[in-house]
DNA sequence: CTTTTCTCTTGATCCAGATCAAGAACTTTC
DNA sequence: GAAAGTTCTTGATCTGGATCAAGAGAAAAG
């Protein structure tokens, strides 16, 4: 399990044996069922999460009870809830297990001391928290002007492995649009 | 002009004289009259760009040559497009001058080079990425689960010295709706 | 296997916000 | 300070996507 954070971590920088020691030294395995909770909201998330294996899902839920996802994350992926870590409030944030999960997680101490430690490990973070933030400019910019049609095409467009892989309730909520709307547009490409 | 900058990074952290002189020494003082570019579509973003005076606005024009307000920016606040830095590709956005304005460029070179030399430093970047990020999911939620009234008092609420300062175009742009729909909403939020 | 419970599809109707239009109130410019 | 742009307001109409509703499929549970 923790083998396919040590490849992703090969893959990306180079390490001394020590450095990818003290990694691992730090790291939680942590497995989720199906419908299992890695965070609720109300609670402080205090953690930085890696997923090997499964996939999740963040949202939110809002007072007339509807449910926004806020991302999808899979194999290979970070999550958490950044605003919560960095500000020490309760998050506004779920994140759920949409298949059984397998899950590394390092607690907040522990990651800033790795980042402090093994400058390339403090790279690769930051490297990743900037395409992040490209990439959330680039859905703001997507709710901002497409039509739902070019909202899914887009995202399948992104994203080809979650289309088929995530129910399409909790895509239509990821793209703002009702499941029926979703479905529409879906048989509508297909008799294309 | 740069005095305003000093004093900004005295407020957040601590430097030693040498360290502020170095960063004095790498920053290009630049003057935009209103409407001029910082940025336009195509071209090549290698900056780090701080407001000391006046506001900007970055925006992307779609196909059918509609505007798509992406962000505004004022004193104290960073701007540029981390896409079009990261990737070394033409930017897909423009930035102009809203009001005559003061900025302060970094080359992206001596902005890494100030990031390795001077921790302090670099822990403020990374913190202000981070905050942009957050800032970027919230407006993603509010984006696809506001009704258009909502989204209007959120933006006010959140920056309310902007509500006034920008034209309404623009702001209906930022919070994806028509100038006519703003405008109803206001004269609507008056009237109660 | 069969029942129960989700999820997805399809149809009918509705509505928030878009579009079109035209006058009013500001800003620039000369 | 008059003329020419802009930007903002207000009204009438239209429409993409929401909502409501009710079966059809799939998947999970017993």
């Amino acid at each position: 399990m923790y083998d396919i954070f040590h490849k992703y971590l090969e893959e990306k920088i180079t390490l001394t044996s020590e450095e990818s020691e003290r990694i691992r030294s730090f790291a939680i395995l942590k497995k989720l069922r199906k419908r299992q909770y890695l965070l609720q909201e109300g609670d402080v998330w205090q953690y930085h999460a890696f997923i090997t294996k499964g996939c999740v899902r963040t949202y939110s839920v809002d007072d007339k009870g509807n449910e926004h996802v806020i991302g999808f994350a899979s194999e290979n992926w970070w999550t958490g809830d950044r605003e919560s870590l960095l500000s020490g409030n309760p998050s506004r944030f779920n994140i759920d297990a949409l298949e059984d999960s397998e899950i590394i997680l390092f607690t907040n101490a522990n990651f800033e001391l790795l980042c402090s430690e093994i400058p390339a490990f403090n790279n690769l973070i930051n490297t990743i928290l900037q395409r992040s933030f490209v990439v959330a400019q680039n859905r703001i910019e997507a709710a901002l002007s497409y039509t739902a049609e070019e909202k899914y095409l887009n995202f399948v467009n992104k994203y080809p492995g979650f289309a088929t892989r995530i129910p399409q309730s909790m895509i239509a909520s990821y793209l703002g649009m009702t499941p029926e709307t979703l479905s529409r547009i879906r048989s509508q490409i297909t008799r294309k």
